[in-house]
DNA sequence: TGTCAACCTAGATGCATGTCTAAACAAACG
DNA sequence: CGTTTGTTTAGACATGCATCTAGGTTGACA
């Protein structure tokens, strides 16, 4: 295979769940863990914690890989590597322009995790507006 | 992060930030990310996510062992292994009561996961109190 | 006290992952 | 057309991890 071998996994899920199944209110099922697993694996690298940061909280949305690598005492090869896990994992998305890649998130599955994660204990119930 | 690697890590920074320090808003810093990685990892496995899922929505907020174990086509201890890795993580407790031992969930770190991975997108920003 | 059940620990094994070097590909530039 | 720079792929190596079987610990109960 010349191309790509996982480009844009759709993740099946991402666009029919905007907002919120919440973690703690049922069990979930076999395949959503089995979907939605993968996601929280590729953000249990400390690295790629903070390659997802850098590129969710860039200005105008997205970052040239030229700045990523830099700011990591790592090889280019490895940043491309956790770059492509996240890829992978539908985190973030590519485009190459001219010379340079730039990287933007994907926001669906994001907060498709955050909305899973969101715990609501009925001691101290907490509401954003 | 010069605390323990040990069994019930107290993730450091639960305490202070009780809502919302966002992903996408500023870069993380390293120490934050190797402090919370290891939590994104531990939920990084499908069996370890529906156990958590398990734990969160429980009546009473805890379950037995012993009604964990047969939802899975796992042996005992590889469920024992799999509750120790989100233990470790800081994720759950658990409480030996007579026979049986009682997981529960611990929401603090639950939350600020969540919070860190809430995207708000600059068409709909959104500002909790 | 002895025995049984629930749960955990120890050690082994095969597969996955993080990192590197070397090389290939792509685009710009002389 | 060749060279230079940015990025990805390929292959290799060491470490980590999910799972198992076997054995240990804890508590209940006759």
């Amino acid at each position: 295979m010349s191309k790509q071998t996982g480009p844009l996994a759709p993740v099946g899920l991402s666009a029919d769940a905007p907002c919120c199944p919440p973690l703690a209110e049922q069990r979930l099922p076999a395949g959503t863990a089995a979907v939605l697993a993968p996601a929280f694996k590729a953000l249990g690298d400390p690295v790629r914690l903070q390659l997802m940061s850098m590129i969710a909280s860039a200005e105008g949305g997205e970052v040239c890989v030229c700045d990523l690598t830099p700011a990591f005492d790592l090889t280019g090869p490895t940043i491309s590597h956790h770059l492509r896990t996240l890829r992978e994992a539908g985190l973030v998305d590519a485009e190459r322009r001219g010379t340079w890649v730039y990287y933007r998130a994907r926001p669906a599955l994001l907060r498709q995790l955050a909305a899973l994660l969101t715990v609501v204990p009925a001691t101290a119930r907490r509401e954003c507006p």
